[in-house]
RNA sequence: GGAGGGGUGGGUGAGUGGCUAAUACCAACAGACUGUAAAUCUGUCGCCUGGAAUGGCUUCGCAGGUUCGAAUCCUGCCCCCUCCA
């Protein structure tokens, strides 16, 4: 059937093992399908989504959803990412994360078909008993088999004990939940099939694999996360998601709109030819492209709202309808007081001020220094025209812009409040 | 227990007495150009001094010391890594 079609080959990396699976999912069993995450890192970014958008695909088709909080491993950290030094999380800060994480991971996935599972429900009982019984069904040379892990052994890296044992553990929550389906991106693959191994040894059906391909973040060279701030979240404002899909690089296009959004295999096949053949602007198909995705999780209004936005401030280099506004008033002494009425701001210069002074005060640059600098290398306007260091009035309705994107309108505030 | 190596600006990583606020690369920021917050090119990238500097101050794990002068030498401390056992 057609969409099985799909579901076994668009945004799929690997399937372990695909007959398997094929098997099962003709007996037409809902199957299990387990979802691990790390509650140290809460916030979904458009990398998690393309293994959501799968795992919906399959609760459509009748399954069931095991979603694991990784509330036990999340203290050790996963080491595929290598930096292994993570901080303990309290017990509170966990359960804050994965309320905020649930939130996001319900934007894509079925609630009702989903079952969410606390690894702290079995691991908490472990004791050093249990933990000895689970190393001894494996070796080292088994873990070292794990890419990452061989090639910091081979580089004489460190390799903490503890990191040994995160794969462990996260293949014990498949035998715990008897997990028919892992679902993970690709570097997840070996943790997935130690997993298998431990059904095995458990006597359980090993679980089937299915893994996704990495997402690219918007850098265009290395994979999606947070750490390394190239990531486009799902919950982030919708202006801001719009902004981040243009600045992909155009070579990713077709990955982020065969990966997260939801338009037709035809289709895709469309814009592989438009672009390949340059018969369209790569730029047009990344509107297109910046559209599906806002629209996916902000509504279509918020995406016509961001899509105006962008044309508006950074094609046309306009001032955008609405600006962050920031209340002044004159002291008595003379100064220049500017507060917003969130509170997140109060501070005062003299008078007359210097743009630099003002850019400080009002958080639009860390420093004096840095002030002087967007200054000096022209980023600075005031309505409209750039400013010289010499000092300058500000008047109510001031427009401040500095680079593209930072803008700032001044409203007088009266006194007496 | 023994031997050795290392801790430098957001990251990687040079530098082993003055030319070093500290090479280079990445990230970031800005400008130009443009088809976008793409690409490309150029510039900036500790803080302060009311343009600015061959000006001042602070910075190279921490604390002292030597010196006209230290990231660089000495002493103590903390932390990390590798190898042998």
């Amino acid at each position: 059937m057609a969409i099985q079609d799909s579901l076994l080959r668009r945004s799929v990396a690997e399937i372990i093992v695909e007959e398997e699976l094929t098997r099962l999912l003709e007996r037409g069993k809902p199957l299990r399908l387990k979802q691990g995450f790390d509650p140290s890192c809460p916030d979904i970014h458009l990398g998690h989504v393309v293994g959501l958008k799968k795992l919906r695909q399959f609760q459509e088709m009748g399954h069931q959803v095991i979603l694991i909080v990784g509330d036990w491993t999340a203290q050790i950290g996963d080491p595929s990412g290598e930096s292994y030094t993570r901080r303990m999380l309290s017990a509170a800060e966990v359960s804050a994360n994965a309320e905020t994480y649930m939130k996001q991971f319900f934007k894509v996935v079925d609630k009702a078909k989903t079952e969410v599972r606390w690894q702290s429900e079995w691991l908490a009982k472990f004791n050093l008993t249990d933990i000895i019984e689970l190393t001894t069904k494996f070796t080292v040379a088994q873990l070292l088999a794990r890419e990452d892990f061989n090639r910091r052994y081979v580089a004489g890296r460190p390799i903490g004990l503890v990191e040994l044992l995160y794969p462990l553990l996260q293949a014990y929550d498949s035998v715990e939940i008897c997990a028919d389906v892992e679902f993970g991106g690709i570097d997840q693959k070996f943790n997935c099939l130690m997993g298998r191994e431990l059904q095995k040894i458990a006597g359980q059906p090993p679980q089937q694999i299915f893994l996704v391909p990495l997402l690219l973040g918007i850098d265009g060279s290395q994979k999606m996360s947070k750490s390394l701030d190239n990531y486009i979240g799902i919950s982030e404002p919708p202006r801001e998601m719009y902004g981040k899909v243009m600045s992909i690089p155009d070579h990713l296009i077709l990955d982020y709109f065969e990966l997260v959004t939801d338009v037709p295999d035809k289709e895709l096949e469309e814009l592989r030819d438009e672009l390949h053949s340059q018969a369209v602007n790569p730029m047009i198909v990344k509107e297109h492209l910046a559209y599906e995705i806002v629209a996916e999780f902000c509504g279509s209004q918020a995406a016509q709202d961001a899509s105006e936005h962008f044309s508006r401030v950074f094609q046309r280099r306009e001032v955008p309808e609405e600006i962050l506004p920031i209340l002044f008033r004159v002291t008595k002494t003379g100064a220049i007081h500017f507060s917003t009425s969130d509170g997140s701001l109060d501070t005062q210069v003299s008078s007359p001020p210097y743009p630099a002074d003002i850019l400080h005060a009002l958080g639009l640059a860390k420093s004096r220094s840095e002030a002087r600098r967007l200054i000096s290398q022209g980023a600075v306007e005031f309505d409209g025209k750039r400013v010289a260091q010499a000092h300058c009035p500000i008047h109510n309705g001031m427009v401040i812009k500095v680079g593209k994107r930072r803008f700032v309108k001044l409203i007088e505030k009266q006194e007496g409040e």
